[in-house]
DNA sequence: GTCTATATCTCGATAGAC
DNA sequence: GTCTATCGAGATATAGAC
């Protein structure tokens, strides 16, 4: 790999965990120049501008969340266990959805009341999980797939906001076993 | 009324509309004055600083909060219809929930990360509608009435937080008519 | 009680040396 | 490719006239 690719992927990391940890709008380019060891010039030699980074990102997590879709199709046989595994991912984050929330959930609502273009750019995100857990429940034979599919982004969503809003990790556990039972029962 | 407690009101008003349909890092001062047609200096005469607007507003809120939970107690006879005119308040709520999500709980979430005092003085009013709910559930003979009302707080803040993300008030529908049922079965 | 004017700080972004 | 230096906008907060 080049200089400049591993630099820039080095922004791309260490700006990530800074907007997930205290948001985008808080993580400010000296943040940035502190949490990565770089200059500022440098870093806007790399990222034209603090969007662009963000923009960077979000394509590195939407290639993310694409292959964590292709390892869960590779390991099951059927939906019913690929939503098992979605749900897993989610009780693994734990620790840090008590920290900090959901990392797709609190960026979005971020950007949602006053940054239409920022906004425009992660929602795709949450299409991809809505698209994908459509196809689960398409293949479980719900006719309305997508609202099912609706239902449990909510679910989770709602888990990781008050999770993060108690720091209870006790509710966090609770009631992702609630959601893996509604789901057993829907296969 | 004396004036001076008019001009405080009026600023707390238009302030929390600022701060809910904007946010509370994104609304200026400058935008508190345009929104009240005040100057900048009167605003601080009343209001030390921004926090000390946002102290109001809070004071505001959780007087209503008490003051509606003593309406649904005196237009009612059991918990479950308490639980129903609880999601009755918040169906009513559905075009703002689309366009700006939970007042609570987008307030809260922009706090959770960086702004712990901030934070701390925006939860005791998810706290009092744990309480509440708790004491609604506990009513039905609920042993654990507590993690009752943390669920039901999960899933409404998941219902207000998707319907927000997607701008999608048939989703709010759809996902409120199921609370409303799960709430019945449980009375 | 209300106003104007200003001080001070921090931010994102840019220019130019090496 | 990396750095230092600086600009200009916009924020909170304060001082003082009326």
């Amino acid at each position: 790999m080049k200089q400049g690719e591993k630099t820039k992927r080095h922004i791309l990391e260490q700006s990530d965990k800074l907007f997930y940890e205290h948001g985008y709008a808080h993580s400010s380019f000296t943040d940035i120049m502190n949490a990565t060891g770089l200059s500022k010039g440098n870093i806007t030699y790399h990222f034209k501008n603090k969007r662009a980074i963000l923009e960077g990102i979000v394509a590195q997590r939407m290639s993310e969340i694409e292959a964590s879709f292709k390892a869960w199709e590779e390991k099951t046989h059927t939906p019913t266990e690929r939503l098992a595994l979605f749900c897993e991912m989610i009780v693994e984050q734990q620790g840090a959805i008590e920290s900090f929330g959901c990392p797709m959930g609190t960026l979005t609502a971020e950007f949602s009341k006053n940054e239409p273009e920022l906004y425009t750019l992660t929602l795709p995100m949450f299409n991809a999980y809505r698209a994908w857990l459509g196809e689960q429940f398409k293949e479980l034979g719900f006719k309305a797939y997508d609202e099912e599919a609706m239902s449990l982004l909510g679910r989770v969503q709602g888990v990781a906001m008050v999770t993060h809003a108690f720091k209870d990790s006790d509710f966090f556990r609770r009631e992702m076993e609630r959601v893996k039972e509604e789901i057993k029962q829907k296969g």
